[in-house]
DNA sequence: GTTGATTTAATTGTACACAATCTAATTGTA
DNA sequence: TACAATTAGATTGTGTACAATTAAATCAAC
């Protein structure tokens, strides 16, 4: 057993699981996400957009591993919604400003309930979730630093 | 500090650096997919008609964690390339039969260097990895009971 | 102060990914 | 045997992702 393209296996690659459990996990959000009519790349931009209250695209695309290619589309979507607001900054005009709109932090309330109901749909114990967690944001710093 | 919304914040998330990682991931095999001429979704496929010789749409959506939908224009692009046949099974018309051809099996060989280049990528030591696979495989296992 | 380089977003084109729907083949059951 | 239900794959429509290019604004060096 095991010839010269064992490491061709599927079942041999790390890759392969990170992809799938990705996935299945976005998926996953789904049914939480439709009520309040946001898909899983708006959920995650809104995240921030929350914190920050008023970040450039750029900021925004730094801390979501996402470029404007992805984003552009994504936030006017979000502006149409009325949760967000898009104007250029007047100390750089290059820079776009996404700013919270008052619907924007209403939305923030009926979200607040989903990452508890997510949690218990990832079947870890806390312990294994730490574990996770560290592992994942080992290899994220390992990347953001050869950038 | 911790105020009732700090479930919302990225940092607090154990699905944002799993969705992170895996595109950052596949966007680091670009290099040696191109050579190829294979994107990611194509090379996880061939990878299981590598090992199968000959599978059908079906059960390799089951593998893959993927649908017909997607499936469908991935496989035909394979067959375009050369690497896969595809034929209806004589035994129930439904089923579509992926078979590897001569070039998709010489493929096989190109292929053979990528594991390791991609390991490397990965700055995690032997056993960080294996405990993140396993971790990744507890949570998608627990999701296919429950599908 | 002007010009070349850099930076930020937007745009374009390609390739997924998935929900929802559709069609054809097969199966189960009365 | 009919016929309802199921199954497999294809299709359609929407929404990412990202590479590559473009355009405008700013910066840097002289």
């Amino acid at each position: 057993m095991g010839d010269k393209y064992d490491c061709l296996k599927i079942s041999n690659q790390l890759c392969f699981p990170l992809y799938a459990c990705s996935k299945e996990i976005v998926k996953r959000y789904k049914p939480y996400l439709d009520p309040i009519d946001l898909t899983y790349t708006q959920y995650i931009a809104m995240m921030v957009i929350w914190e920050e209250k008023e970040i450039t695209v750029k900021a925004l695309g730094d801390k979501l591993f996402l470029d404007s290619g992805t984003l552009t589309p994504v936030l006017k979507k979000l502006e149409q919604k009325g949760y967000v607001k898009r104007s250029r900054s007047k100390d750089d005009e290059r820079n776009l400003i996404i700013t919270l709109t008052d619907e924007g932090l209403e939305l923030k309330k009926q979200a607040c309930s989903i990452p508890a109901k997510m949690g218990k749909c990832v079947q870890l114990s806390e312990e294994e979730s730490a574990q996770l967690y560290s592992l994942l944001y080992k290899i994220l710093g390992s990347f953001s630093q050869d950038e």
